[in-house]
Formats: C-alpha cells, sequence, structure tokens
DNA sequence: GTCACGCCTGCAAACGCTTCCAGCGCCCGC
DNA sequence: GCGGGCGCTGGAAGCGTTTGCAGGCGTGAC
C-alpha cells in the first residue's frame, strides 16, 4: 500500500514512482503511465502524514467559526467547502463554542502547524487576538467580517442597515424600534454598521433616536421574541422595528401574533439575511448571499496559497426584499386596536 | 520550534522530551517540568504531520456530511464538534453535495489514511458504498441513520411518525396528507420509517390510504410548499397533513396562508425536528435532540479509537410538541370558508 | 566517429517525532 | 559489603514521502 509498493509494482524507483504521481516533469511517458497503473491497481492512497512532513505542508485548511447551527455559517461553509475540495485541500474545522474555547484557541494557536491557511467565519477579532494570530505564520482570510489588514469578503453592514431602515422610514415610520444583535458568550464583536446605519437613517430623517427603542440580544429567535416584547411593554411602542438578522426578526413577529397584533398593519418588522425561512414566513429582508461568501473566501484562500495576489477586501452586495412583513404605519386613532 | 530545540533547553535528549511532553511514565518529575517550561517558553507544537507518521495515526476524525445549511446538520455538527475537541482530536470535514462528489467519495476513499475515524452525519449507504467502507479500515459510526452493523445513534423514524400521526387521528382527522422528504440530488434514502408510520398508522385506524395524499419532494420549505400546493389542488383536500421535517411543514403552512386557509382551523400541519424556528412560528412538531445525537456520535467514535466496547445501536428518543398548528377537524360544512 | 548535452532514473538524505533497547546510577536487602 | 533490580535517560532506528544530486544512456551536431 506504499509508495515503495508501488514502485516495485511498476519496476521503478520509488523517487521515480513519486515524481510520476505527483505529475513532475522529467518522467517518461511510459513510465509515468506504468507508475499509474500499479497504483490503480493497488488502490494506493498516499499517506498525508509523509507527504507533509516531506514537503512541509500540510494540505489542509483550518476553519474557524462560532456556530454553526445559525443559517448564515451553515450556508458559508457549504461554499466554503465546495471551494477547498476543488483546490484539493481539506478542510479542518474548528469552533469555537464558548469564551472558555475561544482564549484557548488564540492561546495556543493550535492551528499553527495544523494548516496551510486560516479562515475566520464571521468572527470579528479583537487587538490581542490579532497580534496573536499573525504568528500563525500561515495565510488568514475573513469571511463575513474583517480582520486586520488580512483579505476578507464580506457585505457593507452599514449599507444593509441603511436598505432596511430607508425602506421602514419610506413607508412613513417615525417610530422605529431596532433589536441589535450581539453574542455576549463569545464575546462577539457585534456588527457595528448595522447599529450605526439606525442611527444615521434617524438622523438623515429628522428624527432624534430614543435610547429605549433600541434593545441588545443574542442572535437566537427566542431573544427576538424576548426583545420584542421589552419593546412592546414601552409606553410608546413602535410601529416598525427593524432587527438584525432575520431569526431575530421572526423571533419579534411570533411576540407580535401572541400579543394579537397584525403585521405589518400593526408593527412592521423587516430583518437581514434572507433566510430560507423568510420567504416562507413572509419576512421583509435585507438579503445577503451567505454561500457565496464562503466561496469567495475560499477562493481567496487558495489564490493566497498558490502565491497569487489577492484582493484585500470584497464587498459582496445586499438586496432588499420586500415581503408582506412591513407596509406603511397605521393611522394613530386605528391602532392598538387587539385585532 | 522543534522538539529537538525544546530538548536542548531543557537538557535532554529528545527522546525524554518526547517522553515528558507526551505525559509517558518513567520521566523524572523535575526534567518532566524543565521539558514542559521550555516548551512553553519556545511556544511549541508539535508537528501533527511528524507525530502522525511516527505513531501511525493522525488524530483526525472524518464527517461526512450531504448538506450544512439544513438544521439538522449544523446542530449535529456542533454537538460532535464539542465532543471531539475534548477528545483532542481535529475534526475533517467532507460535503458529499451531489451524486459525482459522492461516487468519487466512495471510489476514492481520500479518508483512508487521512482520519482514525469516520462519521457519518445523516447519511445512508448503499450495499456497494457500505462494503466500499469496510475497507476504509478504520472505525464507522453513523448518526441519524443506520449504516450496516456499524454503531449508530438515531431516532427511531417510525415512532416519530407514529407520535406525529397518532397526534392528528386523535384529534379526529380522518383524511390526512403527507410529504415525504427525499433527496434526489444526492439519491439519499427517504427516512422510511417516517412512511412506514404514515401507512401503519391508517392502518390502526381503519382508514385505506390514498396514494393521491402522498406527495414526495425535497427537504426544502420550498418544496413544503409546492407539495402543499398540490395538495390542495385534489378534489378532496386533507384536514391535516404530515410532514417529514419542520422545514417542510412550514412550508406548507405558507402555502394555507397565502391560500386564505386558517391553520388548524382549516387545515392542521404537524412536522418533525423541532427546528428552533418551529416554537416561533407555532409549528406542532415531534422533537429530536439534534446536538444529542451529534455528541453521543463522537462519543461512539472516541471510545472506539480508545478500543472500548461501543454500544452497537442507540436510539435516542423524540417527542410529540404540540403547538398551534395542530387542532380538531372543522365541521364539513364550515369547512372551507375563505377566511 | 566523437563529444557534449539532455532526458530519465536511482541513491540517499532529509522532514520531526516516537519508541525499542540498552546503559547508567542508586537504593535496598541479604 | 555486594549484587540485583528499578527508575530514569540517551542512542538510534524507523514512519512514508519528497527532492537535490549524480550518473547512465541516447541523440544530435560537428
Amino acid at each position: 500500500m506504499n509508495l515503495a509498493d508501488v514502485a516495485r509494482r511498476a519496476g521503478v524507483s520509488p523517487a521515480t514512482a513519486s515524481r510520476a504521481l505527483s505529475g513532475h516533469p522529467h518522467v517518461a511517458e511510459v513510465t509515468r503511465a506504468r507508475v499509474w497503473e500499479a497504483a490503480r491497481a493497488l488502490e494506493y492512497v498516499a499517506s498525508p502524514e509523509a507527504t507533509g512532513l516531506a514537503r512541509g505542508t500540510t494540505g489542509r485548511v483550518a476553519v474557524v467559526v462560532p456556530h454553526l447551527a445559525r443559517w448564515w455559517f451553515g450556508a458559508a461553509l457549504e461554499g466554503l467547502g465546495t471551494v477547498l475540495r476543488e483546490g484539493g485541500r481539506d478542510l479542518l474545522l474548528y469552533r469555537l463554542g464558548d469564551a472558555g474555547s475561544r482564549q484557548a484557541f488564540f492561546d495556543e494557536l493550535p492551528t499553527r502547524r495544523r494548516a496551510d491557511a486560516v479562515v475566520l467565519l464571521g468572527f470579528g477579532v479583537d487587538e490581542r487576538e490579532r497580534e496573536r494570530l499573525d504568528r500563525i505564520g500561515v495565510g488568514i482570510v475573513a469571511a463575513g467580517t474583517r480582520v486586520g489588514s488580512h483579505p476578507s469578503v464580506s457585505i457593507d453592514d452599514h449599507a444593509a442597515g441603511r436598505q432596511a431602515m430607508d425602506h421602514l422610514l419610506h413607508l412613513g415610520h417615525r417610530r422605529i424600534g431596532t433589536i441589535v444583535a450581539a453574542d455576549p458568550e463569545l464575546d462577539l464583536a457585534q456588527p457595528a454598521g448595522r447599529s450605526s446605519a439606525y442611527r444615521a437613517a434617524l438622523a438623515d430623517a429628522g428624527i432624534t433616536p430614543d435610547p429605549a427603542l433600541s434593545v441588545t440580544v443574542t442572535w437566537s429567535p427566542e431573544s427576538g421574541a424576548r426583545a420584542m416584547g421589552e419593546l412592546l411593554g414601552l409606553a410608546d411602542p413602535p410601529t416598525a422595528v427593524y432587527a438584525h438578522s432575520d431569526e431575530i426578526a421572526l423571533g419579534a413577529v411570533r411576540t407580535l401574533r401572541r400579543a394579537g397584533l397584525r403585521v405589518p398593519e400593526d408593527v412592521s418588522v423587516v430583518g437581514i439575511d434572507d433566510h430560507p425561512l423568510a420567504a416562507m414566513t413572509d419576512l421583509s429582508t435585507v438579503a445577503q448571499p451567505a454561500a457565496e461568501q464562503g466561496e469567495l473566501a475560499g477562493r481567496m484562500a487558495l489564490a493566497g496559497l498558490a502565491g497569487e495576489p489577492v484582493d484585500p477586501v470584497v464587498t459582496v452586495p445586499t438586496r432588499l426584499v420586500i415581503r408582506g412583513s412591513s407596509g406603511p404605519p397605521q393611522a394613530a386613532g386605528r391602532r392598538w386596536r387587539r385585532s
């Protein structure tokens, strides 16, 4: 099963067999064919350990993610995996589930000798971590966020937020709530652009933001439901809500329905993502291409490995998708009619 | 950065350094401490290639999945990843996106020398593939499905289906449709138990199944929406629908809403999974623990690697979750009132 | 008919770690 | 006081590839 066996069967030295199999020049065609035939007959698979040791590479790309169950991550990982496979690289998956494993990861940098490149998926890092990361000695690519000066692919969070907010403002809403997503468990930076867009849009419309209309929660649907409850508890609740993700927005819609309020007649809701279930639940949203971001990150990583130049910062476009969860505000008098 | 450097700094031979770091007995405590200190100072990380080559293992577990964006897979992978990390194993991810990559995977068995064990996640294999798989020479564990006589963890699909169907029958439904999930692109076997449960439940209730009430589609919400459209087009549409997954069920609900029908007053819907968004959309369903299945599969793989005995077949329980999408059928006269 | 030059091929030395085997002290028991 | 044994350490041989270097042979040019 070893290269030596293949070489013996083909009647050549291991050196020649190696050259023949890995496509080096200066191997006679007839020899190459004989070696390949022998390899096929013996079902030979090179030991990646030995190859890696001799060549000083691993043939693997490490992917670091904070979550997997959330839609964006699964979709991005899917795109990334496809591209890496085409490039002949194996995908090593690291999930940093909590602050502890995150700390351990950046302290020990276990990927140091385990991969030829690292892709950070939806993972904002802080100053110290970036500094640590740079010592890893391999190429780093980020998707869904920016990481220092490393190549990255992401949406323009601010622009996406503006698309959502401008849509609501255009419909005539003046009192707009926002549900901000954060990741306290992982201490992940919240997408700053999505929040700044909220303030900027209000400012442009001449509206003074009410701090009570902004509530920060985790990324889950349940959190969204809870946040909406909080907003409904206000003396003067919003007529529209802009959520940082569809999953959160869907939670908000559920709370509204439970409260007997109609969407969008009583309260409009928009999210960000275009989650597959957003179409199913008629949720207005700002679509972002998740799989494509993963694919692009993969291509950038491969290009870096090949020594080709890579674009430092790629921004993929987002698109406002208007569905049934957003509409003009009702005349004040008709609001709060319990359906 | 190499073991030799660490050894030199600690004033011992590489052999002793190796033993000290990998926790072998017969190393003086003081020596061990000195080696560890040197390793820490030099930020030493062992080369997995070299270790693997010398030891004949890889320290990696390959995970094979057909999808990532679907909820179950992300959640199961999350649980699996956590357990493998605790066990000190790296996770190598293989996604078999279409029939072509599937074929290639089983032909070439690329994981052969790349991992110490293989976990198949939600991946039913056929006879030929199983035969190929057995030649891989490493332990195989399946989650979410059974694979030959290999250890596996999954729910009892038939029992889960019965929970859903019995619930609908108990509510008084007699004309029950079913949306069967399949994966034609990957040629994945549909979960037979979920279909047999449909027939068995009807039989027990003395109802002759109407072939027109059973429509087979892919796992996506969009498919569910389309399937529901088909069922609504029947001369005598069902009063309840049992879908093979929540994602499909949610698609079905969307079609019903669009058609102006009320859920559950006009048509009841139940799914399987307890997807996080099922709670948000008030969908009745049969809950299955996805993350737990991943965790168990991980533990089984680790146990196998440690040479410990592993339970051949583990079945995790499912649980009927009654929410707002299922209720008793309306008296015939009141049905089809366009809300 | 020579000579030089290329193509191919093989030898052997890495790559970085583990582990078998042997050796060296030291302690304990007689 | 002496021998056996045990605890600890080092030497060296792999593990399976790749690749620099050198050599053999054929070919074309002169």
